[in-house]
DNA sequence: CTCACAGTTTAGAATGGTTCTAATTCGTTG
DNA sequence: CAACGAATTAGAACCATTCTAAACTGTGAG
């Protein structure tokens, strides 16, 4: 009775008191998602790839509602959005301060912990701007 | 007998030795296209607004070869391409180190000059991999 | 100067990620 | 449990970008 194995039951009611408290329905759609999403650590997933994942666990979702829930949950604050491709979107589950690195041939993302990385020396913006955030995207290449 | 004004022959000479330089066949819309880039100082262009703006000047240059010379100048290091929004790309005259600021809601793009920012503390990357460069975004927002 | 060919341009079709629409289904509250 | 607003969905629509195949144009040879 110690820690439980993470169960459906358990993974759920993490996920619906998750969304409940961000003021979102707990749909069974949206509990599915918030369940992969936030089940394992840090995650970086695009739209497709979600979709796909979902798809593959027997659920039943929509592309578009992958896309709203992934659209709602950012706005929740459950998720951050990575502007980093021309081609596609991606959300991090990781929504505190921290970078990226970013391999383009693969699509594949990877923190950098905030504390590590500091940016000097930003001028203060033109006037009538004011900072929102700062991203640093580290392009890397494989060698 | 001074600096002469930018007539079209003197600003059509520069171009065309620009793209020779690049290795580039100097045709009518590369000529036009270059001209109206890199005229005037430091310029962020999308494809559309390029084409609209080259439009204006009564040349005719097809969507396509604005896409196609705006690709063909990035990879001859005349332009930059500036990934800081989902839906569309940008491409930046000024190919040196530098930052930009983003003012999303107007599409906005402000050089920050390389010299004055610095990004310290970017861990080595995972084995394997190698910097190619390092992006940084400050994205500001008017008041 | 002219020819011929590789390199360019182009209109329009195609693509691919994302958003929209209108109808159906579902959660919640009374 | 009824009923209403919210959420989901299939498929159409969108829009930036790329592709295609045909027409055109620099350029270097002769």
């Amino acid at each position: 009775m110690a820690k439980a194995l993470r169960e459906p039951k358990d993974t759920s009611a993490q996920a619906i008191a998750r969304l409940r408290e961000a003021g979102l329905r707990p749909t069974r759609q949206r509990v599915e998602l918030a369940g992969v999403l936030f089940q394992s650590g840090d995650r970086h997933v695009t739209a497709e790839s979600l979709h796909d994942e979902v798809a593959q666990t027997g659920v039943k979702v929509s592309l578009a509602t992958v896309y709203n829930t992934l659209h709602q949950f950012t706005e929740a604050g459950l998720l951050r959005q990575v502007i980093v491709d021309a081609a596609r979107s991606y959300f991090d589950t990781n929504t505190g301060d921290h970078q990226h690195f970013f391999v383009e041939k693969e699509g594949l993302l990877i923190d950098i912990p905030g504390e590590s990385i500091a940016v000097a020396g930003v001028p203060a913006p033109p006037a009538g701007l004011s900072v929102d955030r700062v991203d640093v995207v580290v392009r890397v290449r494989r060698n």
